[in-house]
DNA sequence: TGTACATCAGTGAACGCGCGTTCACTGATGTAC
DNA sequence: TGTACATCAGTGAACGCGCGTTCACTGATGTAC
Protein backbone atom coordinates (compact mmCIF):
# COMPACT_ATOMS: atom_id res chain seq x y z
CA UNK A 1 0.00 0.00 0.00
CA UNK A 2 2.49 2.65 1.18
CA UNK A 3 4.54 1.52 -1.89
CA UNK A 4 1.95 2.61 -4.19
CA UNK A 5 1.72 6.04 -2.50
CA UNK A 6 5.00 6.73 -2.87
CA UNK A 7 4.89 5.90 -6.23
CA UNK A 8 2.59 8.79 -7.12
CA UNK A 9 4.33 11.05 -4.86
CA UNK A 10 6.81 13.41 -7.13
CA UNK A 11 9.86 12.00 -6.52
CA UNK A 12 11.13 11.57 -2.97
CA UNK A 13 13.01 8.42 -2.32
CA UNK A 14 13.84 7.66 1.35
CA UNK A 15 16.72 6.14 2.94
CA UNK A 16 15.02 2.39 2.77
CA UNK A 17 13.00 3.42 -0.61
CA UNK A 18 15.43 1.29 -2.25
CA UNK A 19 15.55 -1.74 -0.28
CA UNK A 20 11.72 -1.61 -0.36
CA UNK A 21 11.91 -1.54 -4.70
CA UNK A 22 13.93 -4.40 -4.29
CA UNK A 23 12.08 -6.11 -2.81
CA UNK A 24 8.72 -5.56 -4.77
CA UNK A 25 10.75 -6.86 -7.32
CA UNK A 26 11.97 -10.17 -6.10
CA UNK A 27 8.60 -11.46 -4.70
CA UNK A 28 6.43 -10.17 -7.76
CA UNK A 29 9.35 -12.02 -9.95
CA UNK A 30 8.91 -14.97 -7.88
CA UNK A 31 5.37 -15.37 -8.72
CA UNK A 32 5.71 -14.68 -12.41
CA UNK A 33 8.80 -16.96 -12.67
CA UNK A 34 6.39 -19.57 -11.78
CA UNK A 35 3.41 -19.10 -13.51
CA UNK A 36 5.53 -18.23 -16.90
CA UNK A 37 8.83 -19.84 -16.71
CA UNK A 38 12.12 -17.99 -16.52
CA UNK A 39 11.78 -17.38 -20.24
CA UNK A 40 8.23 -16.34 -20.20
CA UNK A 41 8.16 -13.69 -17.56
CA UNK A 42 9.67 -10.35 -19.08
CA UNK A 43 11.60 -7.60 -17.15
CA UNK A 44 9.59 -5.52 -19.16
CA UNK A 45 6.04 -6.09 -17.99
CA UNK A 46 7.14 -7.23 -14.41
CA UNK A 47 8.29 -3.54 -13.78
CA UNK A 48 5.63 -2.19 -15.47
CA UNK A 49 3.22 -4.02 -12.93
CA UNK A 50 4.95 -2.36 -10.64
CA UNK A 51 4.63 1.22 -12.07
CA UNK A 52 8.17 1.12 -12.80
CA UNK A 53 10.09 1.29 -16.21
CA UNK A 54 12.51 -1.28 -17.21
CA UNK A 55 15.22 0.87 -17.12
CA UNK A 56 15.35 1.13 -13.90
CA UNK A 57 15.66 -2.46 -13.10
CA UNK A 58 19.71 -2.88 -13.46
CA UNK A 59 19.83 -0.29 -10.64
CA UNK A 60 18.63 -3.31 -8.28
CA UNK A 61 20.48 -6.18 -10.55
CA UNK A 62 23.06 -7.21 -12.59
CA UNK A 63 20.69 -9.40 -15.23
CA UNK A 64 17.62 -11.24 -15.42
CA UNK A 65 19.78 -14.38 -14.32
CA UNK A 66 20.72 -12.93 -11.13
CA UNK A 67 17.04 -11.98 -10.37
CA UNK A 68 15.82 -15.80 -11.13
CA UNK A 69 18.54 -16.96 -8.51
CA UNK A 70 16.94 -14.44 -5.85
CA UNK A 71 13.99 -15.01 -6.70
CA UNK A 72 13.72 -18.81 -6.41
CA UNK A 73 15.19 -18.30 -3.01
CA UNK A 74 12.23 -16.08 -2.13
CA UNK A 75 9.78 -18.40 -3.25
CA UNK A 76 11.22 -21.65 -1.12
CA UNK A 77 11.17 -19.01 1.81
CA UNK A 78 7.60 -17.89 1.35
CA UNK A 79 6.39 -21.36 0.76
CA UNK A 80 8.54 -23.00 4.16
CA UNK A 81 6.80 -20.41 5.61
CA UNK A 82 3.09 -21.33 4.23
CA UNK A 83 4.22 -24.86 5.57
CA UNK A 84 5.66 -23.95 9.51
CA UNK A 85 2.19 -21.77 9.61
CA UNK A 86 -0.12 -24.64 8.50
CA UNK A 87 1.97 -27.21 10.78
CA UNK A 88 1.10 -24.58 13.66
CA UNK A 89 -2.54 -26.34 14.30
CA UNK A 90 -1.60 -29.83 13.65
CA UNK A 91 -1.61 -32.01 16.43
CA UNK A 92 1.76 -33.97 17.48
CA UNK A 93 2.10 -36.47 15.02
CA UNK A 94 -0.52 -35.62 12.45
CA UNK A 95 2.78 -33.25 10.44
CA UNK A 96 3.47 -35.47 8.01
CA UNK A 97 -0.25 -36.25 6.57
CA UNK A 98 -0.59 -32.41 6.84
CA UNK A 99 2.44 -32.18 5.10
CA UNK A 100 1.63 -34.05 2.48
CA UNK A 101 -2.17 -33.23 2.28
CA UNK A 102 -1.04 -29.51 2.05
CA UNK A 103 1.16 -30.22 -1.14
CA UNK A 104 -0.88 -32.88 -3.11
CA UNK A 105 -3.74 -30.20 -2.94
CA UNK A 106 -6.37 -28.87 -5.60
CA UNK A 107 -5.50 -25.47 -4.18
CA UNK A 108 -2.13 -26.00 -4.72
CA UNK A 109 -2.09 -27.21 -8.01
CA UNK A 110 -4.34 -24.45 -9.40
CA UNK A 111 -1.87 -21.67 -7.54
CA UNK A 112 1.47 -21.88 -9.62
CA UNK A 113 2.26 -18.54 -9.15
CA UNK A 114 2.22 -18.92 -5.27
CA UNK A 115 3.09 -22.30 -5.44
CA UNK A 116 6.41 -24.65 -4.55
CA UNK A 117 9.08 -23.84 -6.70
CA UNK A 118 10.92 -26.70 -7.02
CA UNK A 119 7.47 -28.34 -8.97
CA UNK A 120 7.58 -25.08 -11.24
CA UNK A 121 11.26 -24.39 -11.66
CA UNK A 122 12.93 -27.77 -11.30
CA UNK A 123 13.21 -29.01 -14.83
CA UNK A 124 14.51 -25.38 -15.92
CA UNK A 125 17.24 -25.26 -13.33
CA UNK A 126 18.08 -28.82 -14.51
CA UNK A 127 19.13 -27.18 -17.47
CA UNK A 128 21.53 -24.33 -16.13
CA UNK A 129 25.12 -24.41 -16.16
CA UNK A 130 26.53 -26.31 -13.15
CA UNK A 131 27.76 -23.49 -11.29
CA UNK A 132 24.25 -21.57 -11.24
CA UNK A 133 22.84 -25.17 -10.12
CA UNK A 134 25.14 -25.90 -7.53
CA UNK A 135 23.78 -22.55 -5.97
CA UNK A 136 20.51 -23.07 -6.35
CA UNK A 137 20.64 -26.82 -5.03
CA UNK A 138 21.85 -25.26 -1.72
CA UNK A 139 19.27 -23.26 -0.82
CA UNK A 140 17.08 -26.17 -1.60
CA UNK A 141 18.85 -28.86 0.40
CA UNK A 142 18.67 -26.15 3.10
CA UNK A 143 14.62 -26.43 2.76
CA UNK A 144 14.44 -30.04 2.49
CA UNK A 145 16.92 -30.81 5.30
CA UNK A 146 14.31 -28.14 7.69
CA UNK A 147 11.28 -30.39 7.03
CA UNK A 148 13.14 -33.36 7.43
CA UNK A 149 12.07 -33.44 11.02
CA UNK A 150 8.66 -34.01 10.48
CA UNK A 151 9.35 -37.61 8.64
CA UNK A 152 9.66 -40.12 10.42
CA UNK A 153 12.92 -42.15 10.16
CA UNK A 154 15.87 -43.89 12.58
CA UNK A 155 18.52 -41.20 11.64
CA UNK A 156 18.37 -37.73 10.94
CA UNK A 157 19.76 -38.96 7.59
CA UNK A 158 17.34 -41.41 6.88
CA UNK A 159 15.03 -38.48 7.47
CA UNK A 160 16.88 -36.52 5.03
CA UNK A 161 16.89 -39.02 2.44
CA UNK A 162 13.27 -39.79 2.49
CA UNK A 163 11.88 -36.02 2.52
CA UNK A 164 14.11 -35.47 -0.45
CA UNK A 165 12.31 -38.37 -2.77
CA UNK A 166 8.98 -37.54 -0.97
CA UNK A 167 9.15 -33.92 -2.26
CA UNK A 168 10.82 -34.75 -5.42
CA UNK A 169 8.05 -37.38 -6.03
CA UNK A 170 5.47 -34.89 -5.11
CA UNK A 171 6.55 -31.99 -6.83
CA UNK A 172 6.40 -34.06 -10.33
CA UNK A 173 3.00 -35.51 -9.21
CA UNK A 174 1.63 -31.60 -8.70
CA UNK A 175 2.98 -31.16 -12.45
CA UNK A 176 1.16 -33.71 -14.26
CA UNK A 177 -2.00 -32.87 -12.05
CA UNK A 178 -1.51 -29.52 -13.56
CA UNK A 179 -1.60 -30.89 -17.00
CA UNK A 180 -5.32 -32.41 -15.87
CA UNK A 181 -7.82 -30.15 -17.91
CA UNK A 182 -10.60 -31.87 -15.86
CA UNK A 183 -11.05 -30.72 -12.21
CA UNK A 184 -12.74 -34.08 -11.46
CA UNK A 185 -9.74 -36.22 -12.69
CA UNK A 186 -7.40 -33.57 -11.26
CA UNK A 187 -9.03 -34.41 -7.51
CA UNK A 188 -9.20 -37.83 -7.99
CA UNK A 189 -5.26 -38.63 -9.02
CA UNK A 190 -4.64 -35.94 -6.28
CA UNK A 191 -6.37 -38.18 -3.47
CA UNK A 192 -4.98 -41.10 -5.07
CA UNK A 193 -1.28 -40.01 -5.24
CA UNK A 194 -1.96 -38.22 -1.22
CA UNK A 195 -2.92 -42.11 -0.05
CA UNK A 196 -0.08 -43.69 -1.74
CA UNK A 197 2.72 -41.04 -0.62
CA UNK A 198 0.92 -41.32 3.15
CA UNK A 199 1.25 -45.22 3.06
CA UNK A 200 4.91 -45.18 1.70
CA UNK A 201 6.33 -43.09 3.82
CA UNK A 202 4.85 -43.82 6.73
CA UNK A 203 6.47 -47.48 6.58
CA UNK B 1 22.67 -41.73 -44.03
CA UNK B 2 21.10 -42.15 -46.85
CA UNK B 3 19.20 -38.75 -46.11
CA UNK B 4 22.89 -37.17 -46.18
CA UNK B 5 23.53 -38.50 -49.93
CA UNK B 6 20.01 -37.06 -50.80
CA UNK B 7 20.47 -33.81 -49.54
CA UNK B 8 23.98 -33.23 -51.03
CA UNK B 9 22.90 -34.53 -54.47
CA UNK B 10 20.95 -31.92 -56.56
CA UNK B 11 17.54 -31.43 -56.09
CA UNK B 12 15.26 -34.84 -57.13
CA UNK B 13 12.77 -35.96 -54.67
CA UNK B 14 11.58 -38.77 -54.74
CA UNK B 15 8.29 -39.81 -54.27
CA UNK B 16 8.43 -40.78 -50.18
CA UNK B 17 11.14 -37.89 -50.00
CA UNK B 18 9.06 -35.28 -48.13
CA UNK B 19 7.42 -37.70 -45.45
CA UNK B 20 11.41 -38.39 -45.22
CA UNK B 21 12.21 -35.14 -44.49
CA UNK B 22 9.11 -34.41 -42.10
CA UNK B 23 10.08 -37.77 -39.80
CA UNK B 24 13.68 -36.34 -40.05
CA UNK B 25 12.43 -32.86 -38.63
CA UNK B 26 10.06 -34.75 -35.75
CA UNK B 27 13.01 -37.35 -34.38
CA UNK B 28 15.67 -34.01 -34.08
CA UNK B 29 12.37 -31.64 -32.86
CA UNK B 30 11.72 -34.54 -30.08
CA UNK B 31 15.02 -34.37 -29.02
CA UNK B 32 15.86 -30.55 -28.52
CA UNK B 33 12.84 -29.60 -27.12
CA UNK B 34 13.17 -32.16 -24.60
CA UNK B 35 16.98 -31.11 -23.51
CA UNK B 36 16.23 -27.39 -24.23
CA UNK B 37 12.47 -26.59 -24.07
CA UNK B 38 10.15 -25.31 -26.11
CA UNK B 39 11.18 -21.93 -26.20
CA UNK B 40 15.04 -22.81 -26.23
CA UNK B 41 14.66 -25.05 -29.16
CA UNK B 42 14.26 -22.94 -32.79
CA UNK B 43 13.47 -23.74 -35.61
CA UNK B 44 16.58 -22.02 -37.27
CA UNK B 45 18.84 -24.21 -35.68
CA UNK B 46 16.66 -27.00 -35.66
CA UNK B 47 16.62 -26.80 -39.69
CA UNK B 48 20.09 -25.75 -39.94
CA UNK B 49 21.56 -29.09 -38.51
CA UNK B 50 19.58 -31.34 -40.32
CA UNK B 51 21.30 -29.60 -43.82
CA UNK B 52 17.90 -27.37 -44.33
CA UNK B 53 16.90 -24.01 -44.26
CA UNK B 54 14.40 -22.36 -42.26
CA UNK B 55 11.89 -21.46 -44.87
CA UNK B 56 11.38 -24.66 -45.99
CA UNK B 57 9.84 -26.13 -42.57
CA UNK B 58 6.34 -24.08 -43.14
CA UNK B 59 5.78 -27.04 -46.08
CA UNK B 60 5.87 -29.76 -43.09
CA UNK B 61 4.04 -27.63 -40.55
CA UNK B 62 1.70 -24.75 -39.95
CA UNK B 63 3.93 -23.41 -36.69
CA UNK B 64 6.59 -24.46 -34.28
CA UNK B 65 3.60 -25.03 -31.66
CA UNK B 66 2.24 -28.20 -34.05
CA UNK B 67 5.63 -29.08 -33.62
CA UNK B 68 6.18 -29.65 -30.43
CA UNK B 69 2.98 -31.48 -29.95
CA UNK B 70 3.65 -33.94 -32.99
CA UNK B 71 7.45 -34.12 -30.95
CA UNK B 72 6.03 -35.31 -27.70
CA UNK B 73 4.33 -37.54 -29.15
CA UNK B 74 7.02 -38.94 -31.45
CA UNK B 75 9.12 -38.80 -27.84
CA UNK B 76 6.57 -40.75 -25.76
CA UNK B 77 6.48 -43.68 -28.50
CA UNK B 78 10.45 -43.84 -28.34
CA UNK B 79 10.60 -44.30 -24.58
CA UNK B 80 7.67 -47.02 -25.32
CA UNK B 81 9.26 -49.03 -27.60
CA UNK B 82 12.40 -48.35 -25.52
CA UNK B 83 11.09 -49.79 -22.31
CA UNK B 84 9.73 -52.78 -24.05
CA UNK B 85 12.39 -53.82 -25.57
CA UNK B 86 14.06 -54.01 -22.34
CA UNK B 87 11.75 -55.75 -20.13
CA UNK B 88 11.74 -58.62 -23.32
CA UNK B 89 14.99 -59.63 -21.61
CA UNK B 90 13.21 -59.59 -17.77
CA UNK B 91 12.36 -62.96 -16.58
CA UNK B 92 8.18 -62.50 -15.63
CA UNK B 93 7.76 -61.21 -12.12
CA UNK B 94 10.79 -59.11 -12.40
CA UNK B 95 9.10 -56.28 -14.52
CA UNK B 96 7.93 -53.85 -12.06
CA UNK B 97 11.30 -53.89 -10.93
CA UNK B 98 13.40 -53.52 -14.16
CA UNK B 99 10.71 -50.88 -14.97
CA UNK B 100 11.55 -48.75 -12.29
CA UNK B 101 15.30 -49.39 -12.07
CA UNK B 102 15.69 -48.64 -15.73
CA UNK B 103 13.66 -44.90 -15.19
CA UNK B 104 15.48 -43.67 -12.35
CA UNK B 105 18.82 -44.68 -13.61
CA UNK B 106 22.18 -42.69 -13.87
CA UNK B 107 22.06 -43.21 -17.81
CA UNK B 108 18.69 -42.26 -18.13
CA UNK B 109 19.36 -39.13 -15.57
CA UNK B 110 22.26 -37.95 -17.62
CA UNK B 111 20.41 -38.34 -21.29
CA UNK B 112 17.96 -35.56 -20.74
CA UNK B 113 17.56 -34.99 -25.09
CA UNK B 114 17.27 -39.18 -25.22
CA UNK B 115 14.71 -39.62 -21.90
CA UNK B 116 11.56 -39.57 -20.56
CA UNK B 117 9.14 -36.44 -22.11
CA UNK B 118 6.99 -36.42 -19.06
CA UNK B 119 10.14 -35.34 -17.04
CA UNK B 120 11.79 -33.03 -19.46
CA UNK B 121 8.11 -31.00 -20.62
CA UNK B 122 5.41 -31.48 -18.51
CA UNK B 123 6.14 -28.44 -16.72
CA UNK B 124 5.89 -26.52 -20.20
CA UNK B 125 2.73 -28.49 -20.94
CA UNK B 126 1.04 -27.35 -17.73
CA UNK B 127 1.14 -23.87 -19.11
CA UNK B 128 -0.21 -24.38 -22.14
CA UNK B 129 -4.42 -23.50 -23.42
CA UNK B 130 -6.33 -26.37 -22.08
CA UNK B 131 -6.63 -27.32 -25.74
CA UNK B 132 -3.31 -28.44 -26.02
CA UNK B 133 -2.90 -29.84 -22.85
CA UNK B 134 -5.89 -32.08 -23.38
CA UNK B 135 -4.53 -33.60 -26.16
CA UNK B 136 -1.37 -34.08 -24.49
CA UNK B 137 -2.59 -35.93 -22.00
CA UNK B 138 -4.81 -38.15 -23.90
CA UNK B 139 -1.22 -39.38 -25.71
CA UNK B 140 0.25 -39.28 -21.89
CA UNK B 141 -3.23 -41.73 -20.93
CA UNK B 142 -2.10 -43.97 -23.57
CA UNK B 143 1.28 -44.31 -22.52
CA UNK B 144 0.56 -44.79 -18.95
CA UNK B 145 -1.95 -47.47 -19.54
CA UNK B 146 -0.07 -49.80 -21.52
CA UNK B 147 2.36 -49.76 -19.08
CA UNK B 148 -0.17 -50.24 -16.40
CA UNK B 149 0.14 -54.59 -17.20
CA UNK B 150 3.54 -54.55 -15.33
CA UNK B 151 2.29 -52.62 -12.50
CA UNK B 152 0.62 -54.83 -9.61
CA UNK B 153 -3.10 -54.15 -8.46
CA UNK B 154 -6.20 -56.69 -8.15
CA UNK B 155 -8.35 -54.15 -11.40
CA UNK B 156 -7.09 -52.67 -14.10
CA UNK B 157 -8.05 -49.52 -12.68
CA UNK B 158 -5.98 -50.00 -9.61
CA UNK B 159 -2.96 -50.30 -11.85
CA UNK B 160 -3.74 -47.42 -13.81
CA UNK B 161 -3.79 -45.46 -10.55
CA UNK B 162 -0.74 -46.70 -9.42
CA UNK B 163 1.14 -46.09 -12.82
CA UNK B 164 0.66 -42.51 -12.74
CA UNK B 165 1.43 -42.00 -9.45
CA UNK B 166 4.40 -43.83 -9.80
CA UNK B 167 5.48 -42.29 -13.18
CA UNK B 168 4.56 -38.40 -12.42
CA UNK B 169 6.74 -39.33 -9.32
CA UNK B 170 9.65 -40.87 -10.77
CA UNK B 171 9.48 -37.91 -13.68
CA UNK B 172 10.19 -35.59 -10.62
CA UNK B 173 12.53 -37.42 -8.80
CA UNK B 174 14.41 -37.22 -12.15
CA UNK B 175 14.38 -33.84 -12.49
CA UNK B 176 15.45 -33.46 -9.24
CA UNK B 177 18.85 -35.72 -9.69
CA UNK B 178 19.29 -33.62 -13.09
CA UNK B 179 19.73 -31.01 -10.64
CA UNK B 180 22.46 -32.25 -8.49
CA UNK B 181 25.83 -31.47 -9.64
CA UNK B 182 27.79 -33.76 -7.94
CA UNK B 183 27.74 -37.99 -10.13
CA UNK B 184 27.73 -39.42 -6.68
CA UNK B 185 25.37 -37.51 -5.19
CA UNK B 186 22.79 -37.98 -7.69
CA UNK B 187 23.71 -42.11 -8.06
CA UNK B 188 23.06 -41.97 -4.13
CA UNK B 189 19.80 -40.12 -4.61
CA UNK B 190 18.62 -42.32 -7.68
CA UNK B 191 19.28 -45.49 -5.40
CA UNK B 192 17.33 -44.07 -2.68
CA UNK B 193 14.79 -43.34 -4.94
CA UNK B 194 14.54 -47.10 -6.52
CA UNK B 195 14.20 -48.39 -3.30
CA UNK B 196 11.43 -46.06 -2.01
CA UNK B 197 9.21 -46.91 -5.21
CA UNK B 198 10.05 -50.38 -5.48
CA UNK B 199 8.56 -51.27 -1.94
CA UNK B 200 5.69 -48.42 -2.05
CA UNK B 201 4.42 -50.29 -5.72
CA UNK B 202 4.85 -53.88 -4.28
CA UNK B 203 2.97 -53.40 -1.22
C1' DT C 1 7.96 -41.34 -78.29
C1' DG C 2 8.82 -36.54 -77.51
C1' DT C 3 7.47 -31.89 -75.78
C1' DA C 4 5.05 -28.36 -72.83
C1' DC C 5 3.55 -27.48 -68.40
C1' DA C 6 1.65 -27.67 -63.64
C1' DT C 7 3.38 -29.15 -59.15
C1' DC C 8 5.76 -28.58 -55.03
C1' DA C 9 9.99 -29.39 -51.63
C1' DG C 10 13.35 -26.55 -50.56
C1' DT C 11 15.88 -21.73 -50.73
C1' DG C 12 17.16 -17.45 -48.66
C1' DA C 13 16.10 -12.57 -48.22
C1' DA C 14 12.96 -9.97 -45.68
C1' DC C 15 9.45 -8.66 -42.14
C1' DG C 16 7.75 -7.39 -37.68
C1' DC C 17 8.33 -8.01 -33.13
C1' DG C 18 9.84 -8.33 -28.41
C1' DC C 19 13.55 -9.25 -25.75
C1' DG C 20 17.72 -7.99 -22.41
C1' DT C 21 20.64 -4.42 -21.81
C1' DT C 22 22.80 0.37 -22.15
C1' DC C 23 23.03 5.18 -21.39
C1' DA C 24 22.39 10.19 -21.14
C1' DC C 25 19.40 12.45 -18.44
C1' DT C 26 16.32 14.17 -14.29
C1' DG C 27 15.58 15.94 -9.92
C1' DA C 28 15.17 15.32 -4.92
C1' DT C 29 18.39 14.13 -1.34
C1' DG C 30 22.08 14.66 2.24
C1' DT C 31 26.45 16.80 3.01
C1' DA C 32 30.42 20.03 2.84
C1' DC C 33 31.54 24.56 3.58
C1' DT D 1 21.99 29.25 9.08
C1' DG D 2 22.27 29.33 4.15
C1' DT D 3 24.30 27.85 -0.32
C1' DA D 4 26.76 24.79 -3.74
C1' DC D 5 27.37 20.27 -5.11
C1' DA D 6 27.97 15.20 -5.41
C1' DT D 7 24.91 11.20 -5.22
C1' DC D 8 21.86 8.01 -7.09
C1' DA D 9 16.92 5.79 -7.90
C1' DG D 10 14.24 6.05 -11.57
C1' DT D 11 13.17 7.51 -16.70
C1' DG D 12 12.64 6.47 -21.47
C1' DA D 13 14.84 6.44 -25.98
C1' DA D 14 17.87 3.55 -28.28
C1' DC D 15 20.72 -0.59 -29.48
C1' DG D 16 21.65 -5.13 -31.21
C1' DC D 17 19.94 -9.42 -31.64
C1' DG D 18 17.39 -13.57 -32.58
C1' DC D 19 13.10 -15.28 -33.03
C1' DG D 20 8.77 -17.20 -35.81
C1' DT D 21 6.85 -16.52 -40.00
C1' DT D 22 6.16 -14.98 -44.99
C1' DC D 23 7.06 -14.97 -49.77
C1' DA D 24 8.92 -14.69 -54.47
C1' DC D 25 11.75 -17.75 -56.48
C1' DT D 26 14.18 -22.29 -58.24
C1' DG D 27 14.42 -26.43 -60.62
C1' DA D 28 13.57 -31.42 -60.90
C1' DT D 29 9.45 -34.16 -61.14
C1' DG D 30 5.38 -36.59 -63.21
C1' DT D 31 1.72 -35.94 -66.43
C1' DA D 32 -1.09 -34.34 -70.38
C1' DC D 33 -1.07 -34.19 -75.08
Amino acid sequence: MIYIILQNAPMRYPTEHKQQTRQRIVRAAARRFRSRGSEGATIGTLMRDLRLTHGGFYRHFDSKEDLFVEAFGESLEELHRKILSELEHVPSGGELKALINGYLNIEHSDDVAGGCPIAALATEIARRPATTRAALLQVLKNHIAKLAKFIPGATEQERERKARVLFSGMAGTLNIARVIVDEGQRRQFLEHAKKFYGEAVQK
